[in-house]
DNA sequence: GGGCTGGGTGACAGTTTTGTGACACTTTTC
DNA sequence: GAAAAGTGTCACAAAACTGTCACCCAGCCC
């Protein structure tokens, strides 16, 4: 899955810029305009790196970082700044920041930084789910089984579980599935999704046939749960034996 | 222990004076004058960190990072130059380098930046690195194998074994393994990376065709795996952790 | 210079994954 | 109920990717 960035600048010509280099660099671009937008977007999205501009309306760059310190995320932060005082720097490298770059910079350099951060990406440590037994490995790309089975995982079929898990217990439409898993220019049957649903039952489901963690959501999607729940609402209507 | 430090640095007054400093916070420094004693001291020592000058007599900073970097070598890189146009920031950066700072520098900045890339690798690199009965002698560029035979590695072999090595476990992609080991701006074929990896797996691999250690993981890249692991189809007893 | 040696390339033959169409089956809607 | 819409599955074709091999090239050491 394309690497995500959050790309938080007030003035709109210079983030519509910054955001088609970064698109064409093959990363998930979103911009917020301010720092509220930018937490919100941040909390929501769950960028793997967040370009923020020092100076904004409302709440400024350091504040924002400093909020998704205090909430434990250790998501790198790079700083752009008109001004490039270096006591301004040492503020934003203090309160979290990874890197500052001063404005007005050179744009390859630019570019250069911001894949020098991601590329700390896949060293989270975050990269390992358990559920029912079932453990999936993400660095690895490697799922143990509950029985002991060790399965290699396909590139899709990793997107997809990555996608279902973080979002779990929640429904994620077919649409959104092809999103983010496919990128808005290839356009897979509608087939293809549920086939890759197979596969994940096949592995994970003790009877694929009667899923308990891939729901099906009649017309919209999937959800993920991680435990066998049952919940009065849902159950009630038709239990089969 | 003391995170080690590694500062490069032709001109004695200064050099003094980081090192002081860097010693003030907490780390073990030591100070080689130029290039060659660098990849010599760096060799011996294995630092955490590596602060670079680009200008040095002789071997310059960039041929200096572009050398530990064939090697297969992730040790942080912090560049320090007196001109700093960016077109030579961006050739720091593309030849591996971490961060780049222009002198003068603000010192806190400095510190800082130091402090930030430290954070990153907690892991020292081995000069030796012994798995099923291979030894694996980084400073000799040699492998001892199981069967007593010693064989010599040539240096890009060494550093993609060493890269694997360093990510034991991971996943490392070729897109990866091309920009740690070539840089940037050389793309060998593809077919290259698997080139290697054969030879890596005739050397290492008590059945090539069947690897135990290097794994290929399908559409991304190898994945190395120190311990030969259960296969999956027959037993069901524990899991590593 | 002439033969090594380590690197890099292109061709080709596998492999594995992904995507599709057909078809049966379920749930909704009317 | 019956028609319509949406899903689960399967076999199979199309792509995409990898393992090898023979071979080319550039330094390097006599």
């Amino acid at each position: 899955m394309k690497p995500k960035v959050l790309l938080v600048e007030d003035e709109p010509a210079l983030a519509g810029a910054l955001a088609d280099n970064l698109e064409g660099e093959g990363y998930a671009v979103e911009v917020a305009p301010d720092g509220r937008a930018a937490l919100e977007r941040w909390v929501a999205w769950h960028p793997d790196l967040v370009v923020l501009d020092v100076m904004l309306p409302g709440l400024d760059g350091l504040q924002v970082c400093q909020k998704m310190r205090a909430q434990g995320q250790t998501t790198p932060v790079l700083f752009l700044s008109a001004r490039g005082a270096p006591e301004e720097r040492v503020e934003g490298l203090k309160v979290g920041g990874d890197d500052y770059l001063a404005k007005p910079f050179h744009l390859p350099e630019f570019l250069l930084r911001v894949k020098n951060l991601l590329r700390r990406r896949a060293e989270t440590p975050r990269a390992v789910y358990e559920f029912a037994g079932h453990r999936v490995d993400f660095r690895a790309w490697t799922a143990y089984l509950q029985d002991g089975r060790k399965e290699a995982l396909g590139e899709r079929e990793m997107a997809i579980l990555r996608l279902l898990i973080e979002r779990a217990g929640e429904v994620v439409s077919r649409d959104e599935i092809l999103d983010r898993v496919w990128g808005q220019e290839v356009f897979p049957s509608s087939r293809t999704i549920d086939n890759f649903v197979v596969r994940l039952r096949r592995l994970f489901e003790p009877d694929p046939a009667h899923p308990v963690h891939f729901h099906t959501v009649w017309g919209v999607g999937y959800r993920f749960t991680p435990q066998p729940e049952f919940k009065s609402e849902t159950t009630s209507l038709k239990e089969p034996t």
